[in-house]
DNA sequence: AAAATTGTGTAACCTTGGTTACTGATAAAG
DNA sequence: CTTTATCAGTAACCAAGGTTACACAATTTT
């Protein structure tokens, strides 16, 4: 764990800061798909997140889903840290991407460590800014994009995060996290297949060039 | 100035930062529709709003316009704030909704007071806390609704924050705000009317009960 | 091996909302 | 007072994307 933590967070945080972390920090190793947070939730817990990728989504009263961003190495949520200070529930739902390790702090630290430590301030605040920025290009992107323009986008992001061309996913998972339908998607997919930009199998998406 | 700043704030920050607030910050007053800041933009100061209501915008590429949310008395801007700390350039544009009495501080003083005040960190996480909110409501209302239910929330709102039931805007305006068209928010206001919640005139919408 | 489940392809259809085009009404400018 | 600009109403049309329905292939279960 120590290791790890330094390697995600030692650039950034004083020796100092990370020796604390260790002390009151609890490690957390968690499966691809395992469900960190949930709509609702009141949070115990600030996650540090040190390997893997956290989907961050939303979901409307009716249950319909919508992908907001993916957490990275050396990332935390700042929905996380906004619902710690104001003490309120979760707006939104937190997947496990891929097998992901974490150290969870305790909320309290947070205000003493803004007050005591520059690095963990300017963490917190590039944090909401990182966050603040990825909500907005998500809204961009619903509002003035169409769907094929997301799906590219979308494709192309995934394959970013996960360090891999073949997206391993069903049509009707695409579209839950666009938002869409099943339908729609294997449309646009199968057009961007004629176009040679993909290739369609069962279960998975191989991307040539996007 | 200092009246003001003492009944917008007075209760949440603590006197001697009233005091250094008065000692660096500028006063500035602006009329109804004076364009505060502009996509690009650097920011050279934070504004903490006094009295009166600023709007703000995200524009895409194509100068296609959204309105994000407005901010009131007793708020700042989140998104100046991280602008201010990544030393970027501004992702929205700000126009004064109503008349505006605002007090612009230097963002070198940021800093300083996070570490120095209490009340200023509070103030500062929980502002961005509820612009995190306000973006995501932004984001539920666009991802979720239809543009009849999104018309019917910007009327409420725009009533809300000019403290007003008579809407001062032209179809084209609103169109612009809700990235949608005149023609179709003149079929959805029609609709509107003729259900007996609005009542339609020359450049003003009077709302009888939404 | 047979049956059931899951994932994909495709057609037909519908709704929402965007576009174009034209009208008359109101207000501002000359 | 006349002309011009602005604003709103409406019809006809179009495109994107959502819905329903069904076929078939791959996979898993029994």
């Amino acid at each position: 764990m120590i290791q790890e933590l330094k390697a995600a967070y030692g650039t950034i945080f004083e020796d100092e800061l990370i020796n604390e972390i260790i002390q009151v920090g609890t490690f957390k190793e968690v499966p691809e798909g395992y469900k960190l947070m949930e709509i609702g939730d009141y949070i115990r817990g600030m996650p540090l997140l040190v390997s893997g990728v956290i989907k961050i989504l939303r979901e409307d009263d009716e249950g319909d889903e919508l992908l907001l961003y993916y957490l990275e190495k050396g990332n935390t949520c700042s929905m996380t840290m906004a619902c710690c200070m104001g003490d309120t529930k979760s707006e939104i739902r937190a997947i496990a991407e891929t097998d992901a390790k974490l150290i969870m702090v305790p909320i309290q630290k947070m205000e003493e460590w803004t007050a005591k430590y520059k690095s963990w301030r300017n963490f917190v605040f590039s944090s909401y800014h990182l966050r603040l920025n990825e909500l907005l290009n998500t809204l961009d992107s619903i509002a003035f994009q169409k769907m094929d323009e997301r799906l590219i986008g979308y494709l192309k992001e995934k394959a970013r995060v996960n360090n891999d061309n073949i997206i391993h996913n069903t049509h009707q998972e695409i579209a839950y996290d666009l938002h869409s339908s099943r339908v729609v998607i294997s449309r646009l997919l199968k057009k961007l297949e004629q176009l040679g930009n993909i290739e369609l199998h069962r279960n998975y998406i191989k991307i040539i060039h996007l």
